[in-house]
DNA sequence: TTGGAAAGTCAACAAGGCTGACATAAACTG
DNA sequence: CAGTTTATGTCAGCCTTGTTGACTTTCCAA
């Protein structure tokens, strides 16, 4: 076989335009896949201390973080984002309802809808987490810089599921 | 104050050598946080519909990828690497064992420890998992390019908890 | 030889996923 | 208006995977 040939494998690496691209070799990605693990955990230690002090879990964040961003948010659109049951996001939504950092109204067009908002106290909890969260993400694009900010997006956005994806670019619309 | 103050905060965003630093506007942060939540969804997405197919779950992937990543390993550092209990961590270890998927040999020079290795239908198993958790990766990163994915692993290291990022760049060396 | 480390086990519990079945109210449709 | 669909809530039960605490066995090392 010719050396000319094009998308031969070359040490595990693909070629392309006579360019080898080493940033898609399997050792490339395992290295991405077991960031992605390590930093995940990094990525929610800070909000897990501070909810496991108020018996809450990172179900409870994740409810109380996409009812802030979508005020007035319907129970199913809700569910749409976050990917579960609803019996177990109503597990979740009647603590925070009973609790009192949630407040659930009846639609005013359709009656059957309950729109979703966060209490003071809600909005007080929700500053709390998010601001931990924010604190090391902040470190951390400091860090690494604008650039790597950019690339960062830009390969998280091409690892979710397209359904996902749409979810994420409208809540980037109404910023 | 003096508007030459140094640090002062500018509509969300911070000054550093009189340029506005976009990127660590707390809109930006957000966009991050919420990018994690949705692509983390992703990357696990592929495994977990193997795994369900098996009855196993993420925890039992995590085992074994690990195992792969460092034959011979002990449990003592295997527990060390995933920041579980080692009640919880026996668990899913006992069932990949009894499943013939991992194999526990007692140590020759500390016969206390438990070396762990993938069997060989541990390794079918690992491999069919890695590729498809490799593949969403590969198509991700071509899509992102080289630079992108490069500032995708540094945000990711600066993400992780030190502790962590020792065992990453651990990982890393003995490629 | 004895203390302590490594490993394993048992029990109990909780969070947070899941399915299935069922209830209710409201909206929609023919 | 009758029947169907939609949105939501709820009950019951199951699974995985995390936790703590107590205890045993093995066995290295001082």
């Amino acid at each position: 076989m010719a050396d000319s040939s094009l998308g031969g494998a070359l040490g595990g690496a693909t070629r392309s335009s006579g360019e080898t691209l080493l940033f898609l070799t399997d050792d490339q990605l395992r290295r991405g896949i077991e960031a992605m693990f390590f930093a995940y955990r990094g990525f929610t230690a800070d909000p897990d201390r501070i909810l496991a002090e108020k018996s809450y879990g990172r179900a409870h964040h994740r409810a109380i973080h996409f009812i802030h961003r979508t005020p007035g948010t319907t129970v199913n659109n809700l569910l749409d984002i976050l990917g579960v049951t609803k019996q177990s996001l109503n597990r979740v939504l009647r603590t925070l309802i009973e609790d009192g950092l949630v407040q659930s109204k009846i639609g005013v067009k359709d009656r059957r809808e309950r729109h979703l908002n966060l209490t003071e106290e809600g909005q007080e909890l929700e500053k709390v987490l998010s601001e931990a969260q924010r604190k090391r993400m902040r470190a951390a694009y400091r860090e690494a810089g604008p650039e790597a900010v950019a690339g960062f997006q830009q390969v998280l956005q091409q690892i979710m599921d397209p359904k996902m994806r749409t979810h994420f670019d409208q809540l980037k619309e109404d910023s």
